[in-house]
DNA sequence: AGCACGCCGACT
DNA sequence: GTCGGCGTGCTC
């Protein structure tokens, strides 16, 4: 189509002022009353809409006196469907494909072109990955705009970034480290890829700050580090305070003021390095060498909206479209990172021979039959070895005592029968700290007259014991010792090396100064039997967490025994080789990482309805009970979700059948009921 | 999702 | 002869 220059075309029809009835707004023809931009007066345009059929590139007219505004990247107003939505601009072109009549740009919202060509690929990328939409991606990518954060200045300071001369060091600490830092150092980010698991007593923020300024030092480029949560964020931020006045701090947190002006300040390039959580792996940092993604198996990494994209594998399609290096870190290694390694597509670095032998904690794994054998024992959940280990301990500095569980008695069982109790709501019963009985965790009714639904009997048997009672318990087998405990409802973020016995749940364990003295991980083998396909690779995390925490060579007990393959990487300090173990697991049973699979939910007919129309060639698990799941060998992975997108586009137009929600690659593939949302989870002070 | 257009029953 | 039912389909 020409530029609407034909009056026969674009002829405004001007309706009468004081006029008669019928004053309808012109729904087709040209209803463009002015000039249009003389080159390329066609905005390409992304609508604000997250339905699938609309999930495309809409053509619109640029007046003449919008012409300096209308930029790829700008936020504008359009008339869509008769209605006024907003929309991003992704290209000017001469002419338009659309074969009809166009519509003008109402509006331009801010001349900030705030979603850059290469940030739009990036959005589309993933949106296609994870077979969602592009409005729904790029709600995460751009923040709401700030008209205040627009018009400040934004300037890069000169700010000579030098590397330490342990900088050099710490990564020499890692096999094929000192050839990674070295690269980077020397501006090669292409193909940079590496995977790294966390050396003992040395912490992975310094190591991560040493590698940003190998990046920052040639003083041209940028980097992205991606943390799990917003403390993660602050200590990084300290450790490399020295580039305060480049930094930028993107965190969900902050206020949408703050959070513009932060990403403005990555836009206009008055910032080098980005530091935040999920969504900053989308920040725009001018040319961007490196992304880091530290903890990957993280839950924090996940999006929990539609369609559920993750920080480390967006951080993946990044550094393949934009050529930047890219490092995943984390205490021990996720499967997805080790197949990474094993096609080659990325790098293992982790703590040589020597270090590990230097620094690794002596680990001591309690078997179920010394447990049994055990009559010394404090409780019947405090090995006499345990207690030993944490008294010794005790001498030198603080131990840390990891416990699973939050809470003091958070789950309880019939003494006969096992069976979860359940109040009559259906929650289950537990006992939090300060109540002197039971109640219900949903609802708060106390369990008083408590009668099994089974077997009739009316006494309750813990199952699981938290933070809370575990750090009575100790306090009764070391008395006048300093107990402090830490769980994700109340953490603690810091302990000094004086002695004190440290309670905590997983990731919620404080940092000593100077390390822990010893540690001890109770209730593992529970860990190692939860029915989680993640179950296995979750605890060597936790376990791998709390371990990296401790001194060089400090005692670890553990309760699970000794031929877990867990455990033994945590003695050998193998986190690489349990990993290469699980995806060989996965490989032979045909699931994630070695697959793809999309995960279907509606209702039968829907469902069947969806599967008749796929062509790529997979595997149907299920259907059961309202879902089921697709699986496909992995490097048909784009295939299926590209025809999931199409498929879900093309049967939302229609009026028969319901919508199938569809998820590509979910964290846990099969859907945990979750209870309820009340406030009696946490009783007591 | 809205909001049109479109082709069959009861009203002035 | 007209108003209006909501089934089907498009939205630049």
């Amino acid at each position: 189509m020409k530029p609407a220059t034909d009056p026969s075309e674009d002829q405004l029809v001007l309706l009468p002022a004081g006029g008669k009835a019928p004053v309808r707004r012109p729904r087709k023809g040209p209803p463009s009353p002015v000039a249009l931009a003389p080159v390329s007066p066609i905005a390409q345009v992304r609508i604000d809409s997250p339905l699938p059929q609309l999930d495309r590139i809409f053509d619109y007219t640029i007046s003449q006196q919008l012409d300096d505004l209308v930029q790829p990247g700008v936020r504008v107003r359009v008339r869509f469907a008769g209605r006024l939505v907003t929309g991003f601009v992704v290209g000017r072109v001469p002419t338009s494909t659309a074969g009809k009549a166009l519509r003008p740009i109402e509006r331009v919202l801010s001349g900030e072109r705030v979603l850059t060509p290469q940030l739009a690929e990036l959005v589309a990328a993933v949106a296609e990955h994870y077979a969602g939409t592009f409005s729904d991606v790029v709600r995460s990518a751009v923040p709401p705009r700030h008209a205040r954060a627009e018009s400040l200045q934004y300037e890069l300071p000169e700010l000579a970034v030098e590397v330490k001369d342990q900088d050099v060091a710490r990564w020499g600490r890692y096999t094929n480290g000192a050839a990674l830092f070295r690269r980077l150092r020397g501006g090669k980010s292409a193909n940079t890829r590496g995977v790294w698991s966390a050396a003992p007593a040395q912490p992975w923020y310094q190591d991560i700050a040493a590698l940003v300024r190998a990046v920052l030092e040639p003083s041209i480029g940028g980097a992205i580090v991606v943390l799990p949560d917003a403390h993660d964020v602050d200590l990084l931020a300290h450790e490399l305070s020295e580039l305060r006045d480049i930094t930028a701090v993107l965190t969900a947190d902050q206020g949408p003021e703050r959070r513009y002006r932060e990403f403005l300040r990555g836009l206009r390039g008055a910032a080098r390095l980005v530091i935040g959580t999920r969504a900053a792996v989308f920040a725009p940092v001018l040319d961007l060498r490196l992304i880091v993604v530290w903890d990957d198996q993280d839950d924090s990494l996940w999006e929990p909206h539609a369609p559920y994209w993750n920080a480390r594998d967006v951080a993946a399609i990044r550094s393949s479209a934009q050529g930047c290096a890219l490092l995943v870190g984390a205490p021990a290694r996720s499967v997805e990172t080790q197949l990474w390694c094993e096609q080659g597509w990325a790098r293992s670095l982790a703590p040589t021979r020597e270090v590990i032998s230097a620094t690794a904690p002596m680990v001591r794994a309690l078997e179920q039959d010394d447990l049994e054998r055990d009559v010394a024992a404090a409780s019947a959940r405090l090995p006499h070895m345990a207690w030993l280990v944490a008294k010794a301990g005790l001498k030198l500095g603080p131990v840390l005592v990891q416990v699973p569980r939050r809470g003091y008695l958070p789950t309880l069982s019939c003494q006969n029968c096992r069976r979860p109790a359940r109040c009559a709501c259906g929650g289950l019963l537990g006992q939090g700290v300060g109540q002197s009985s039971p109640a219900c965790t949903w609802c708060g009714v106390p369990a008083a007259n408590w009668k099994c639904k089974v077997c009739g009997d009316t006494n309750l048997r813990a199952v699981a014991i938290g933070v809370e009672r575990t750090a009575e318990e100790f306090g009764r087998a070391f008395p006048s010792t300093q107990i402090i405990w830490s769980q994700s409802s109340a953490m603690r973020r810091n302990v000094s090396a004086s002695p004190a016995l440290v309670i905590a749940t997983p990731g919620a364990e404080p940092v000593a100064d100077g390390g822990y003295a010893a540690v001890i991980i109770l209730d593992a083998r529970g860990q190692l039997q939860r029915p989680q396909l993640q179950a296995t690779v979750e605890a060597a995390r936790r376990w791998f967490g709390a371990a990296l925490l401790a001194q060089p060579r400090a005692p670890l007990v553990i309760t699970a025994d000794n031929s877990e393959p867990v455990v033994q990487a945590l003695i050998r300090w193998d986190a690489p080789g349990f990993a290469q173990r699980e995806l060989a697991d996965r490989v032979a049973a045909g699931l994630l990482p070695s697959t793809r699979m999309a995960v279907l939910h509606g209702a039968p007919t829907d469902i069947s309805d969806v599967l008749s129309m796929l062509t790529v060639d997979h595997q149907v698990l299920g259907p059961t009970d309202g879902s089921c799941i697709v699986v496909v060998r992995r490097e048909l992975g784009s295939m299926l979700s590209g025809q999931l997108r199409v498929i879900s586009a093309t049967r939302a137009t229609k009026s028969t059948g319901k919508p199938v929600n569809v998820v590509l690659d979910p964290r846990e593939p099969i859907a945990k009921a979750s209870p309820p949302m009340t406030g009696a989870q946490k009783p007591g002070p």
